[in-house]
This record gives C-alpha cells, sequence and structure tokens, in this order.
DNA sequence: GCTAGCTTGATTACATGTCAACTAAACCCT
DNA sequence: AGGGTTTAGTTGACATGTAATCAAGCTAGC
C-alpha cells in the first residue's frame, strides 16, 4: 500500500469514527441509540408499521438474531411490540406502537439536523456526489469476491 | 434533508458497514480483532514497542477504560504486558511482546491484502483523494461544535 | 397422513464497549 | 511538610453485538 493509499485508509477509519460519534450522541441525548433509530424510522415506512421480524432483518442488513434482542430491548421500553403471524405460527410481527411513533417523531427532526450538522453541512455537494459513486464502486460484486462462487 | 442529501447518508451508512465487515472477516481468520490489530500496530510503531497506556490511548483515540479493558485481554493471549512507569508511579507501559509482534507480522500482509481488495482497488485513485479531502473536511473545528466554547 | 428437512425466532454463552465510581500517586500552593 | 486537586489506570454495572444451539412450525415427497 503505498503512502497515498495509506493515507486515505485511514482518513476512512477517522470519517466513520468521527461522524457516528456525533451523531449517536445527539441521538443518545433524546433517548435512542443509533441502532434503536434505524429500527423505528425503517418500521415506521412500511404499511401500518409492521414487519415480520425476519424481513425486517433482511431489509436492514441484520442478523434475525440481532433484530430479536433489539426488539425485545424496545419492546420492554414501549417503542414497539410483537403479535403473532396469523399465516405462520412461528413467524411475528413487529409493530411500531403509538409511543414508538412518538419517539420517532420527537427524535426525527434533531436526527437530521445532527447528519446535517456533522456530516451535510460540512461537505460540498460534490463531496457528497463522491460517497455515491464511492458506495457504488464498493457495492459492486468483484471476481475475488470471497463468497463461495456461484 | 433533500433527496441528494439523504442518499449520500444513507450511502455513506452503507459504506462503512460494508468494508468494515470485510476486513474484519479477513483478520478473525488470522485470529485477531480489527482493534486486537490496531493496538499491535500503532504499538509496533513506537520505539521500544512501548507507550505508556493513556499516551496510546489519545494516539488511538481510544477511551483509557477501553484501552485498559483490551489490553488486559490481550496481554491474557501473551500479545502484550504491562510493567510499571518509573517515573510515574500511577502510569503503566503498554509494551509489545515477542508473541504480539509475531502476531502482527503474521497479520500485516494479509491485512494490508484485505484493505486492498475491500476498499483500495475497487475505488479510482479520484476517489481516495475524495476521501481525503472529506476527512479533511469532517475534521476542521465548526463554529457550531458541540463542546463548550473555549 | 407421515416424516424428513428446512425455516423462523428465541435463547444461551460469550466478547466487547460505555459510564461512573474508585484507588493511588503526583502536583501545587501555602 | 500538609492538604486539597488532578491525573492515571482499574473496575463494577450494564448495554449491546455475535455465534451456536434449540424448539416449534411449515412443507414436499412419499
Amino acid at each position: 500500500m503505498n503512502p497515498d493509499q495509506e493515507r486515505a485508509w485511514r482518513a476512512f477509519l477517522r470519517i466513520t469514527v468521527a461522524v457516528q460519534a456525533g451523531t449517536a450522541r445527539d441521538l443518545a441525548a433524546i433517548g435512542l441509540s443509533e441502532p434503536d433509530y434505524e429500527v423505528l424510522s425503517t418500521l415506521s415506512e412500511r404499511p401500518g408499521h409492521t414487519s415480520t421480524l425476519g424481513e425486517q432483518a433482511d431489509k436492514m442488513g441484520w442478523s434475525r438474531s440481532r433484530l430479536s434482542r433489539h426488539a425485545t430491548r424496545m419492546a420492554a421500553r414501549g417503542l414497539l411490540k410483537r403479535t403473532p403471524d396469523p399465516n405462520d405460527g412461528r413467524g411475528c410481527f413487529l409493530v411500531l406502537t403509538a409511543q414508538g411513533l412518538t419517539a420517532l417523531e420527537d427524535a426525527a427532526p434533531a436526527h437530521v439536523e445532527s447528519v446535517r450538522r456533522h456530516f451535510i453541512d460540512r461537505l460540498t455537494p460534490a463531496d457528497l456526489t463522491a460517497i455515491e459513486q464511492i458506495a457504488r464502486r464498493l457495492e459492486e460484486p468483484q471476481a475475488s469476491e470471497d463468497r463461495p462462487a456461484t
């Protein structure tokens, strides 16, 4: 790795730490963690504020186990609840409670403001475009991908 | 937040997850975690492979508590050891052991290769420059910074 | 209809982090 | 010296994440 590349990598590491510390701190001030917020916001986007655990986990890129645990904690705080799936005795739905929706609605503007302050406003439109492009490149499947060849 | 900004933010979140999952997995295959590797590599860069805990924590951007705990775990695995600081009875030095150095030397090429594969090689030189620039912008202190005004 | 095997969540054991309280040593000011 | 204040590092209580395993429900082929 040459010096430019080394610097870029270190810069990348610093970026993630700095930005996420900033937004996480702001969310914590409202009583939500970053993952809490992700669950609330993605759940709120679905019809009936509901989704099966598995589907939700897939959509969020989380393991079922992780979401199950997190949902339990959030349910204990009254942010969402589980209901049985009538079509599948094994399954369950996660449903946003009124309290969860309220929490999200309270948090959303502050979180948006936080993202803006720690991220958006510090960058130029060109930077933002560059980030999207970088994400696209990083997500392209590679020949040397480390999954078993299909 | 307008749609472009929203997309950029989501892209940013995806980038961090994807890249770090990749490199962490590769390191885990050698028996080190990402934090293990950071400790080993930053410690190896210092004279005598040694640093006080606090200095090291500051250099890494970690809390003392975090480094103290992590050092205990790594010491239990023989990767480093603590020695008392002769100049300051409160302090201690973290010292890389021969085994820790070996572990690092074994891991380094694989990790570099991993960073290359998951990050560097997927991006253009312009992307890498952009990342450095973005890091610089994000690190600029802001008027609206959330620390107490000096 | 029955059974083998897959799927879906829940649970357990463990790794890792945070925060705040604590201990001890060093500092500093009189 | 003596006493309050800082600083270094550790630790307990707890939050959160992963991986392995478990139990129950579903489904396809017989």
